[in-house]
Parts: structure tokens; sequence; C-alpha cells
DNA sequence: GTTCGACCATGACATCTGTCATCTCGAACG
DNA sequence: CGTTCGAGATGACAGATGTCATGGTCGAAC
């Protein structure tokens, strides 16, 4: 018997799921959250073998919660399933040491299969973004990663400087070597191009 | 008997809630599809009671295939179940004279109950909205939203004139405008709130 | 028949943005 | 010990962006 508890944050999604899993014999959803904060106190009171988690959730999101969970050990495993066929969130989900990445758009076999490879200790990920992965790294530093959301906000440089305590002559450095790097044309671009690939 | 043909795009969501509904006695799922063209198609060739589609879809979107289903006349009832609690979304969908607008974030007997009530000849509107709808009216003009889409792919003035055969001056003279509208500090800020607003 | 709004344009102006060269500082690496 | 790299900064400059005044056409509405 497979132990889930099932993280999603749109309730008519999470209980279709929730349903549909129910029907496998040899899974059982022993709880289900609908933001990170949620899914880490139903782990640790359920101690399930497998947790099944969006990531774009309230509140921490589902990479957040992978990340807290490989600090406390290997004890349950993540399994990431997301619409997102970012190569940054891979990334991140991979840092995390998740046992699983799959995609929404992907059949539901896919899912049921997922889970049961993992419980017997194998790693799954979605084929479409194994080759991405490497391809698509993330050139950003951390302090430029911070410029650009700031700049998806439509905050003017003045008050991205405000914001994290520079000068503004240094918020324009930052995003002209965050527009360089990208190959973008301007700060939205930019942010577009980031955004997209899941820099973020 | 409650005929339905379903849309959406992510595959596993698609079947989860498939499965979900022919659990229901009186609903049949005579119909699934995965974009908006097979959508249309599939109502064409089934004719069922209602369509019930997600929005956001690759080619023809949820509420363009309401919108062509209204233009052939009232016999098939659109009702839209979408994550995005848009006030400009909602106001497209009723423009195009759907029967329905639910939210994913809504517990999942609220979707059985509304496609009920809309086979009963009821509609159904998602309460969070049925009050956004009127004090979030889309201020911009036609010629406004095209410059502001072009703006959120981070194009520059230079290159929005030549996709829209306008000159420089006229695509900044629009954007001030949008930018005066909605109340932004620039073009980033701009695109971020209507975007937000369901107005593009 | 006038008024209004959408659409399109020009020119002037101020400010914001993006680029570049150059500098300091501290941590990490070999 | 020197080199490299990220973080942070300054100043100068060109070009992009945003504002404003002004003026034109056209179609719908009153």
């Amino acid at each position: 018997m497979i132990r889930v508890v099932l993280a999603e944050d749109q309730k008519m999604v999470l209980s279709a799921f929730a349903s549909l899993l129910e029907l496998e014999e040899d899974i059982d959803v022993v709880a289900t959250a609908t933001n990170g904060e949620e899914a880490l106190a139903a782990v640790r009171k359920h101690r399930p073998d497998v947790l099944l988690t969006d990531i774009e959730m309230p509140g921490l999101s589902g990479l957040d919660v992978a990340r807290k969970l490989a600090d406390e050990g290997p004890a349950v495993r993540v399994v990431i399933f997301t619409t997102f066929a970012r190569p940054g969130y891979l990334r991140q989900a991979l840092d995390a040491r998740v046992a699983g990445y799959i995609l929404k758009d992907a059949p539901i076999t896919d899912l049921v299969a997922a889970l049961r490879r993992v419980h017997r200790g194998e790693r799954v990920v979605a084929p479409e973004l194994a080759v991405a992965a490497w391809e698509g790294t993330d050139p950003l530093t951390a302090r430029e990663r911070d410029v650009l959301r700031l700049v998806g906000e439509g905050l003017p440089n003045s008050e991205i400087s405000q914001r994290l305590h520079l000068s503004e002559g240094t918020v324009r450095n930052y995003l002209s070597s965050v527009i360089l790097k990208l190959d973008a044309r301007n700060r939205t671009e930019a942010f577009a191009i980031a955004r997209d690939k899941g820099y973020l």
C-alpha cells in the first residue's frame, strides 16, 4: 500500500485527483492540503510514503515544501506534479532532492505509474524535461533575480533601488547584466524570458 | 440525462474530471477535448446539452469557443470553469452569453450543482465574481489593448509601431493613455495590471 | 447637424533606461 | 599570493520612454 499526501491549491482539481487515486487498490490518500503549510503539517502528522504536490500554491510553494522536507531527511519522497515545463523549476526540484517531476499535461497513467516507481525507490522525471534541464541552466545571480522580480511588478529603477537598499545606478547595472545574459532587448522582455524559463 | 462535452488542455486534469463526472448517474460525458478546435468539433458532432470548458487552452480559448457557439444559436449551453477570478474574463464570458462561470477553486459539489442548474435553464456565476464584474469594467479601447499586448512580449515602441503599422509617436500616445487609465507608473506595471484584471 | 469618441499623427520636452568604464571590498580557489 | 567572482558604487552618455499640446478623419449617437 502506497500512502500518499496530496497537495494542490485548486479545490476541484484536488478532490478530482484524490477520488481518482483512491480508485487504485494499492494507493491510499491519507490526507490532502490546499497550500504548502497544510502540506507540511499533513506530512509531519501522517508520515506518508509520498507527498504528491503542485508547485504554485499560496504561501509556501511545492518547491519550498520539498526543500524543507529534504532538510529533515529522506523519509518522505516528494513527487512534483505541475503545469509548468520550465527547466528552472525542474532544476530547483532536483536541488531539493525530489523523487519525481511529472507534468499535468501527461496522461493519468503516468501519474499512477510514477507513484509506483517512486515507491519502489526509483526517480521519475518527465521525459520532455530531462534534456531541457541541462541546456537551460539559470545564468542569473541571486541579486539579479531580486531586481528582475521587482521589474516584473512594474516598479521603476528608483523604487527598486529603495526596496533593495541599493543605489539606482547599481540597479541599472544589474538589469543591464540581466538583459545581456538573457539576450533581451529591454527589462520587459528580460522578465518575460526569465518567467517562461522558470528562473524566478 | 445531461450530455456533456468536456474541454481542458491538461490531460491529467481532463481525465480526472471526466472520471469524476461519469460517477454521477445523471451526467454523461459524451466527448472530451484538449483544445478549442477539438471542443468545437466535438460539440458540432455530438450536440451535447452542455459544453464544460476551461478558458486558457492552446489555439482557440474557451471564450473564443463560447463566442462561436453563441453565433450558431442557443442550442448548446456553455459553462466556463477556470482558475482565473478575473473580472475581464467574466465580462467576456457574459458577452458570449455563457450559461455558467465557475472557479476551479470552489468545491466539486459546485461543479455538479452548476451543471444541473444550467441544464434546468438557469444561469450560474461564481458568487465571488458577480460583484467584481461591474466594478472592474475594462476601460481600454481595442487599439490600446493591441499595443499593451505587444508591450507584454517585451517589444520596444519602434517594433510595436512596425507590427501595428503605426507611427512610433502614436504608439507612445496610446501607451501614455493606457498608463493613465490603469493608474500605472510605466508600461511594465500597466501590463501587469491589465493581465491581472483579465483585460487582455 | 453637431457632438463625441476612437483612431492616427507630429513635435517638443523631460525623464527613465541601458551601456560602459572604472573603482572598492571580501570570499573562494589553486 | 595572485586571480577570479559577486556585490556594490559612480559618472557620463545615448537612446528609449512618457507627457503634453495640437490637429486631423470618420462613424455613431442625439
